[in-house]
DNA sequence: CTTAATGCAAAGGCTTTGCAGCTAC
DNA sequence: GTAGCTGCAAAGCCTTTGCATTAAG
């Protein structure tokens, strides 16, 4: 991942380490929680160069991040090695955050009302988030 | 609305003011903007009571609360006086806000989700978000 | 009367920023 | 060499909370 290099900004280690840790990390991390995993692994990157880094590649479109109604954000990884789009969608406990990543065989749709909304609207629409919320299996039976 | 009276929160002056003006105030309102429209019509409610109310309509459903990436929540009444669902998504600006309801009418496809992932899953789905980001006519153009 | 709700101000928690020193190019 | 980046600590900002006072039921 050298997007960062391509989009003129300049490879320095500390970024490079985080974006080479972007497909190590646990899938659906925080800024604190990247910031550990560096720690655990004896990089050390700041604090603040980890949210400095993750909002450029927010900007980029490279991670997403999302709000799960936790109080920090959560961040994944928005295209994976081969190029493929990972475009999936959310599944939320609103009791314990638990989270489930789905495919959903609706895009036709999606895109569809995308182009409507679009045109109706004079949108340019870049991206879009489903994310349904319910109480998993554990939450459910207390 | 005496929904909070009927689920055993008290009724009290302030929660009156509040819930009353929710009709009243912008359609996708912050707590900032509610305490500064509760102001100008000279009704005094501190914003600590403001977000414990609204963290309580919450929780009871009665609005929603919404991240579109500015730094602050937005909420939105849950449903009309008539008892009318206003169940709808979301079209926003990444960059300058700007944010356009819309019905979706395949409602049918997500419900036949729900329920798929729900079964899948052993989650009970009580609600679901949809939001399409982009850039309006205005910013697209800049 | 008892228990919950309010207001105020202080504290919290995540995120951003100023600045001096450092490094990519 | 110079513009951009990093780390540190401080500041910011929205939101929550402790506590004394007030009010609902």
């Amino acid at each position: 991942m050298d997007a960062l290099g391509i989009k003129g900004y300049r490879v320095t280690l500390e970024r490079s380490i985080i974006t080479d840790s972007l497909q190590k990390v646990e899938p659906h991390f925080t800024a604190e929680g990247l910031y550990r995993f560096l720690q655990k692994r004896r990089s050390r990157v700041s604090l603040a160069t980890i949210y400095r880094t993750l909002s450029a590649l927010t900007q980029m479109r490279l991670i997403k991040k999302f709000d799960f109604g936790e109080g920090t954000y959560r961040y994944e990884l928005n295209i994976t090695n081969g190029n493929k789009d990972t475009h999936h969608h959310h599944l939320v406990c609103v009791k314990c955050g638990k989270l489930i990543d789905f495919e959903s065989d609706f895009f036709p749709q999606l895109n569809h009302l995308a182009e409507k909304l679009s045109q109706e609207h004079r949108f340019i629409i870049i991206d879009h988030e489903l994310t349904l919320f319910g109480y998993c299996k554990q939450c459910a039976s207390d």
